[in-house]
DNA sequence: CGCTATTTGTTCAGCGATTGAATTATTTGC
DNA sequence: GCAAATAATTCAATCGCTGAACAAATAGCG
């Protein structure tokens, strides 16, 4: 029974247009087929005319584009099918992680238009060269889409850490950077984004948001509140509710690592004792597997402990284990408190899902209040490696989606 | 950057009144003193001749009425000021708990306008004949509310349990009910609510949920984002985000109690082990403090527990500073899942805060990883002990300010 | 092949709500 | 007593939705 969420601010007369442009363009977006005008018109309530209207703004903005009809039986004049336009704005993703930077584009629909993976160790590398690294990359991305008819009107960049609202990285722990001024480093370059009213040019974001905002707009499209945890060097996780990414009061909530699992157990850097990292973090069960550190390089220390429990390597499987327990007791608090029905296992966790979900599932089958009335989903993430920038751009893309009228001002 | 959380259906002409009712309405009772048409035009962005036309709405609907003009320096006419109504629609706030039940009016300001408490051990009357004695005392409820003027447009409840969307109390284990059909029971009964369009007649809800929703609203405002801890037998936790409460995917959030802070520790009725109730619930702490439980009814446990500990009994201070260390334990995991700020302690740790808060906020600064950055706040409740009832009552009222126009339609 | 029923999409007068400027109302300060 | 200043209202203009009528395009049927 939340109450209404009306826009905050004056409701004037154009805004009637804006909230229906939004309506009728999320409704095309959100359909599992091309719905014609008329569908729309029943769907959102609206008369068949406005709908027309509205329609023929979208269509002049370029946001969507007629398709073929959509198979009908019956008689009457057949539909014009409506779809997103393939050619139009787009988002630009990027990602700086401890072992690779990524870029990609995703258009209106959600499709990745173009991706670029770099691998190299980060840590050595300054945080403005790194962004420069990530920039030349972007340019190549802004030509490859501009070839693709796509235009890039905002970007987002997702990074291992803490974020403040400025976009300044306060504290990215494993990437080794503090208060990296992220904004002003990128605006040193000639700038990528043609700028809309409404798009940010730059979103800066933890890793684990974005990577939850990616899951949450994946096809086909799941829950619209769920944990997604990023199981990498650090834990971290983004929390996803009624289809919007919570990032508490700062915007640093996801802290799911330091979440105490044994208080008086092993200290962490975090200060506390006891942190769910110190025990299902990828150092914690590459260690617990047996494995030498200096012999793995990060990005390859979940893909050998994957090989290893695949071929029945007990040190592995048991590590494994553990670490599972321990992440089910926390995400058994995680789920006793807000009262979600599905989590995703994301980042290094997604390849060992196979032998983390059981554990997982049993904490929680043993734990979890409710769990008894209505079961609890595990399962590993349906995107890939690079899943931030991949969110991070759908991020981009789905605000147009959200906020036409921005982009349609700007288009005349 | 959430996406705009736009009205779920079409805008047609006439949503664009509704909300703009809703705002300037909002705007009015969130105001610190009463605001005139031109002040409201300034802060809403709205023309003077809209606030002008708004205005008059409400004041027809007898929503809002003309106060006194606020003092003002400076030359020019003076300006009206506007309040929310004193007379007209309330809401009616119900409550069942262990030990008492719970009456109240509270009106569009969030003043409580009525106040019943009936002091009972509930648990060994059958859920009909308690609901009978609630109905009993809200109808003296409701004709002390006409005798001021008021009119009660809706009612909620408030358990110490799970509910259903249907408003089915699935479980109240300390009150011992099981599946309890409220909705149907209370209907037997004859309405003392006065139907409006777009408020529920009833709503049944968890306890800790609506003391929560009481605590948010309460005077002066809070934070619009925090945790609600009610620490009775069991620990429930209501959870506020942005303003709004987070209900959870089937509305049963807030298990803060089966959190686990001993995992391999005390076994719990929940199946689990070493949950935060079985070492800060109310029974956990009586007992740990030396006193047996027998000669303490439920409702003068706690005050029995500040006394000794006012009086600087050992045993009592041991046992709340271990119960305020697990409670910390807990609660530090929460603030760094959600990036929360402000902890408050309601039910009965209220009574029990001064000697709670401190090992509660030692466990935050040693576990919590930016708290170095931003302090956590944890305070005591600011309502009394039946703040549920106060939440639930308000709750009601507030929908009438968050959605003006169905009273409107009504009243003509 | 032609007619009818059916469904889609567009056109247009009507209307509700906001806007912006002009007007009226009421007070302070000189 | 008059000018300046602020508050509130009035009114023509405009924007966008509605509802009904109309045009377009197809399937089914004789």
């Amino acid at each position: 029974m939340s109450l209404t969420h009306a826009p905050a601010g004056a409701v004037r007369q154009g805004s009637l247009r804006e909230l229906n442009l939004a309506l009728v363009l999320g409704r095309i977006a959100t359909a599992d087929r091309p719905p014609s005008r008329a569908d729309l018109a029943t769907a959102t309530g609206l008369t068949r005319a406005t709908v027309s209207a509205v329609v023929e703004d979208l269509l002049a903005g370029r946001l969507v584009s007629e398709s073929d009809p959509a198979p009908r039986s019956g008689a009457g004049r057949p539909a014009r099918g409506l779809v997103l336009a393939h050619q139009g704005p787009a988002g630009l993703g990027l990602e700086v992680n401890v072992d690779y930077l990524a870029v990609c584009v995703v258009d209106l629909a959600g499709q990745v238009r173009h991706r670029t993976v770099h691998r190299a160790d980060l840590r050595p590398v300054a945080p403005a060269d790194a962004l420069a690294r990530l920039v030349e990359m972007a340019g190549a991305a802004r030509d490859d889409a501009a070839d693709q008819g796509l235009t890039l009107v905002g970007a987002a960049l997702a990074v291992p850490g803490l974020v403040d609202d400025a976009g300044m990285v306060r504290l990215a722990p494993n990437l080794g950077w503090h208060d990296v001024p992220v904004p002003a480093l990128l605006a040193e370059h000639p700038p990528l984004i043609e700028q809309v009213p409404g798009v940010p040019a730059l979103m800066v974001d933890n890793e684990a948001n974005l990577a939850a905002l990616g899951e949450l707009h994946a096809q086909p499209p799941g829950p619209s509140s769920f944990l997604h945890i990023s199981g990498e060097v650090g834990i971290g996780a983004g929390i996803v509710l009624d289809g919007a990414l919570f990032r508490g009061v700062r915007g640093w909530s996801g802290e799911i690592g330091h979440l105490p699992v044994h208080p008086e157990g092993r200290p962490c850097r975090c200060g506390g004792q006891g942190c769910l990292e110190q025990y299902a973090g990828q150092e914690a069960i590459v260690a617990a597997a047996g494995l030498a550190r200096a012999e793995l390089p990060a990005d390859t220390a979940t893909a050998r402990l994957a090989e290893l429990a695949e071929a029945g390597d007990a040190d592995a499987l048991r590590a494994l284990r553990d670490a599972g327990t321990a992440l089910g007791v926390a995400v058994a608090g995680v789920v006793n408190l807000l009262d979600l029905d599905t989590v995703v296992l994301g980042g290094g966790y997604a390849a060992l899902a196979p032998w983390l979900c059981p554990p997982v599932l049993a904490e929680i089958g043993a734990r979890v209040l409710t769990a008894a009335w209505s079961p609890v989903t595990v399962r590993p993430s349906t995107l890939g490696a690079e899943a931030a920038a991949v969110g991070a751009a759908g991020s981009v893309a789905r605000r147009i989606v959200a906020q036409p009228a921005g982009w349609l001002a700007r288009s005349g």
